[in-house]
RNA sequence: GGUCGCGUAGCUCAGCUGGAUAGAGCAACGGCCUUCUAAGCCGUCGGUCGCAGGUUCGAAUCCUGCCGCGAUCACCA
């Protein structure tokens, strides 16, 4: 289904009056109704008024679905593009004259229509200047152009950040929470409900390695006696723990041990596997110093989380979670789905699947990550009856959700059909991956404290905050270095690796986010301008028809777009396609201002014209990108 | 080795549900501030869309093969 269709959803369609009277089977030119108002409807007004051309004129039979309407390129002349090609054999003519034909077809029959060009086999549609001033003036005076209300039914449930406690928030994990956040964001917009949750690692080996440590070497310090961030307190003692491990695997090898015995056999591995026993059979002191571990990770976490500007609706603790799936897998097993082998294990058959078979519980009845896995989903569709399960997921799982799904599948689970695996790629540094052994780890907050301070030194370079107040101006780098980070990373297709490099993260000059911002600035520091001389909002009352400069087509075209764009964002979980629309609007956009006078206007209606594009950029701006959860300041 | 993904300008990325002369930004070079914020605008330079076939009126886009890079194929999570 072509992505322009799918706009015509529930929340979007037919807002107002539902005055269209097509008739595709008559024989009779069609005519239109003066009081269309769904703009988003044009698409398919041409492609039902090309359908009605090559009936009429060629008695040849094509539905509105079938005519491939695009938006015209820039290096031409008009609005929209009919690709005339597939009609060129009905009409037993060249394309150009079926062109011309149905161009003239359109010209007599839609009230839309004003010019059309033909170039080859494209016919190039230009709407009717009214067309646009009436979009504007009557999309002004809405609250929130394209943004849907959220319906309430079943959610959309989508988990994302997903970390370990072990551990201090990374690059890796940014990119996760941003694309989940915004995800998120671009769903409610689209209409979905939505609920935000993620699943916290808090139990294992990696967090009694921390613990042991602390132990050993910890003094009783806490992150306040330490004065440090609780999460990277409790990651400095798993680091010091791996650090003291290498030198006891390291004396091991020297006494004949292959390096994968020695690790397991060290001392300290013992040691961590000793507190990993305690703690799952509930020994007080363990358990006691296992959820102050936690609880320090945690107070570090969110201070990390508010500074990015993400929150979740529910919390989920594999510690609560872990021994889930068991009662999944010995149902199937009873129901024979599932089979056991001579050792006691049990397993899942997925060759018909071509998948390899996957082991559920080990032979001594423990579980596997898969076995949690199938759990937990099944949790959180008996917690929400989700309409989908989402989860925000690094590419390198790709096979275990093929496995996941394959799994609840044959164990007859209808919802297995609506788990989706959002899969986005690696960040990858300069110099290759993030590997923490070799401390090329990129820390969040320290990554955030860079861009913050970038921002600073950038803004005052330019002397651009003389007036600031210290607070405001401290909020504005913070913005400004947020918005460098997150559109930087936002931008690029969730699917595709990408690039971190430090350097050009922090630039504030082209496809940026500061870039994006600067135009918003701009444009409300306009508007105060226009208030000052008297000119408010909606400032359209008797503006008539007059001529738009290309420039003010361009721009009003491409505000016309939000909608659709939203939509394609909700359907592909794309982030991206909002960055780079909002980027291409404010690029037009600052074309425009630059060459275009608003307030040293003569004509007061053009000023008025002007203002009120230029509000309602900046309103789509601001929509656009706070579905990225970037802030746009009112001055910069 | 099997499976999956990726390969577009010096660099980072768009475009990929087939359509016009493949677009941006950065970098380089050259212009534009007595006028609404120059974090801006305009211009120049830069491409055998990894290679080879195929389908089509038309292929960066779809199919096949090859080359290169990555992920994955755990009784780890």
């Amino acid at each position: 289904m072509p992505t322009i269709w799918a706009i015509f959803t529930p929340g979007l369609m037919m807002t107002k009056k539902q005055s269209i009277t097509i008739t595709k089977r008559k024989n009779k030119p069609v005519r239109f109704c003066r009081e269309i108002k769904n703009y988003l409807m044009i698409n398919q007004i041409i492609a039902e008024g090309v359908a009605d051309a090559v009936k009429i004129l060629y008695q040849a039979d094509v539905s509105p679905q079938e005519v491939q309407i695009q938006k015209t390129r820039k290096e031409f002349e008009g609005d929209l593009t009919v690709v005339v090609f597939p009609f060129s054999r009905m009409g037993r003519k060249s394309p150009e004259a079926i062109g011309e034909q149905i161009g003239k077809f359109l010209q007599e029959n839609l009230q839309e229509v004003g010019f059309f060009n033909v170039i080859k086999g494209f016919l190039n549609v230009s709407l009717k200047n009214n067309y646009w001033i009436d979009f504007l003036i009557e999309k002004l005076a809405e609250e929130k152009f394209g943004i849907s209300e959220v319906q309430e039914g079943k959610p959309v449930v989508i988990e994302f950040s997903s970390p370990n406690t072990n551990k201090p928030l990374h690059l890796g994990h940014v990119r996760n929470i941003l694309l989940g956040d915004s995800i998120a964001s671009i769903l409610e917009a689209s209409g979905r409900k939505v609920a935000r949750v993620n699943l916290v690692n808090d139990r294992g080996i990696h967090i009694c390695k921390s613990m042991l440590a602390w132990q050993k070497w910890g003094e009783g310090t806490t992150p306040e006696t330490a004065d440090k961030k609780g999460d990277k307190f409790v990651g400095d003692y798993y680091v010091q723990f791996e650090k003291q491990k290498k030198l006891q695997v390291k004396q091991k090898m020297l006494e004949g041990y292959s390096e994968e015995e020695a690790d397991r056999e060290s001392q300290l591995m013992q040691d961590a596997r000793e507190v990993l026993k305690k703690w799952e059979q509930g020994d007080p002191e363990t358990r006691s110093l296992w959820s102050n571990m936690n609880e320090w990770v945690y107070l570090g976490f969110d201070e990390t989380y508010k500074r990015i500007g993400a929150g979740f609706d529910k919390i989920y603790y594999e510690s609560d979670t872990y021994l889930l799936g068991r009662e999944l897998v010995k149902e199937g097993l009873e129901r024979g789905i599932l089979y056991e082998k001579e050792d006691g294990s049990i397993w899942c058959d997925l060759s018909d699947k071509k998948l390899s078979d996957k082991l559920l519980l080990r032979s001594d009845g423990t579980s596997v990550y898969m076995t949690q896995d199938l759990g937990t989903a099944q949790l959180r569709f008996d917690d929400y009856h989700p309409d989908k399960l989402l989860y925000v997921v690094g590419n390198e799982q790709n096979h275990h959700f093929d496995v996941l799904k394959a799994i609840l599948q044959k164990l007859g689970k209808e919802y297995a059909k609506d788990i989706i695996h959002i899969s986005y790629g690696m960040v990858e540094l300069p110099h290759g991956k993030m590997k923490s052994r070799e401390g090329t780890v990129v820390d969040a907050d320290d990554l955030i404290d860079e861009m913050r301070e970038t921002a600073a030194e950038t803004t005052r370079a330019l002397g651009k905050i003389e007036d600031f107040s210290e607070e405001e101006a401290n909020r504005l780098f913070e913005t400004i270095g947020l918005g460098a980070l997150k559109y930087f990373i936002l931008k690029v297709d969730p699917k595709k690796h990408m690039l971190f490099n430090p350097e050009e993260s922090i630039q504030f000059d082209g496809n940026t986010g500061p870039f994006i911002q600067y135009t918003h600035a701009r444009i409300r520091s306009l508007l105060r301008k226009a208030a000052e001389r008297g000119f408010k909002a909606p400032y359209l009352e008797n503006v008539h028809d007059f001529d738009l400069l290309h420039k003010e087509r361009q721009i009003l075209r491409l505000l016309h777009d939000f909608p659709e764009i939203l939509q394609q964002a909700a359907d592909t979980y794309s982030p991206a396609l909002v960055a780079n629309y909002v980027y291409e609007l404010v690029k037009e956009y600052n074309g425009f201002y630059q060459d275009t006078p608003v307030l040293r206007e003569e004509d007061e209606n053009k000023i008025r014209f002007r203002l009120a594009l230029s509000e309602f950029t900046a309103r789509i701006v601001k929509s656009a990108m706070q579905l990225l959860g970037i802030e746009v300041p009112e001055r910069m």
